[in-house]
DNA sequence: GACGCGCCTTTCCATCGTGGGAAGGTCAAG
DNA sequence: CTTGACCTTCCCACGATGGAAAGGCGCGTC
């Protein structure tokens, strides 16, 4: 099974099974000795799949090592994975409480904006106050989503 | 007032202050001759308290690009501004949805969980499964945080 | 006058996961 | 033999931020 066949059979991109093969994720593929093409078999493209829903629960790929190792091991403790789990999810809630701060007054000044011609906004009024955001009983903190 | 002075008056990295002058969010500071130093003065902080809390409330440097030139026009209309603000709180509903159902189903996976010693452990299984995120009712998109 | 400390300057590199594209090899069908 | 679909590697870009290197300048102290 060449790249692609193993792209479209994990919903994976091709592009990506490279890097995650470059950066370790998964184990270098075999390669057709004649081509240098990658070949994949079915355990290759259950790795993948098991990849792809890991990354739509938000893991990163380092904790998607972690996961893969687990799954691996058949003598795993379950705690082990579950404690990867709740890390993430406690990693979530973080973020979603800091968006959701940030949402939540956001929404409070647009309500108080008549938005219509004239150029009174308390939006920019805030805005240009420059508080510190822990200043007025606010918590979001200053770096929201990964960067 | 040094680029260290009008970093510590704005709470703005002296980092970052050289960045959004690069990225041409504010006009590039005026130079000192000999020094070749640039100089700040008590209008540029406020700009820089302004960036700083509007990227607090997760505004990205395009959307303060729009907001500071509202900010210096005087016949601005609110509208605009308010237009601006409701897409951000929707970009944010919609990030925190998928982060919120990337948390409900990690929440219910763990909740089933033993935890312990033993192997056996829903949140693999599920993993396992593969199945693509919208498979099951499930409905988080694969990219819910920026990248 | 020499030295060190602190500040400033620019430039390059790394993050994290993903896509885009170039330049070139391989293969099968027409 | 050509065309087109596939594969390979390598480089670049994103966004906002920090880090580090290498060097210039100014002030205070010996």
């Amino acid at each position: 099974m060449n790249i692609g066949h193993a792209s479209r059979a994990s919903g994976v991109s091709a592009k990506m099974i490279r890097y995650y093969e470059q950066v370790g994720l998964i184990r270098p593929a075999e390669r057709s000795e004649a081509n240098n093409y990658r070949s994949f078999d079915e355990r290759n493209v259950n790795e993948l799949r098991f990849i792809r829903r890991a990354r739509s629960l938000g893991f990163s790929v380092d904790e998607i090592t972690n996961l893969l190792s687990l799954w691996r091991d058949r003598a795993r403790p379950s705690r082990d994975v579950k404690a990867i789990a709740d890390q993430h999810v406690a990693e979530l809630e973080g973020r979603i409480a800091e968006m959701q701060a940030m949402a939540d007054t956001l929404r409070h000044l647009s309500g108080c904006c008549a938005g219509d011609d004239r150029p009174d906004c308390p939006i920019l009024a805030d805005l240009a106050s420059g508080d510190p955001p822990a200043g007025r009983g606010r918590r979001a903190a200053a770096r929201p989503f990964g960067g």
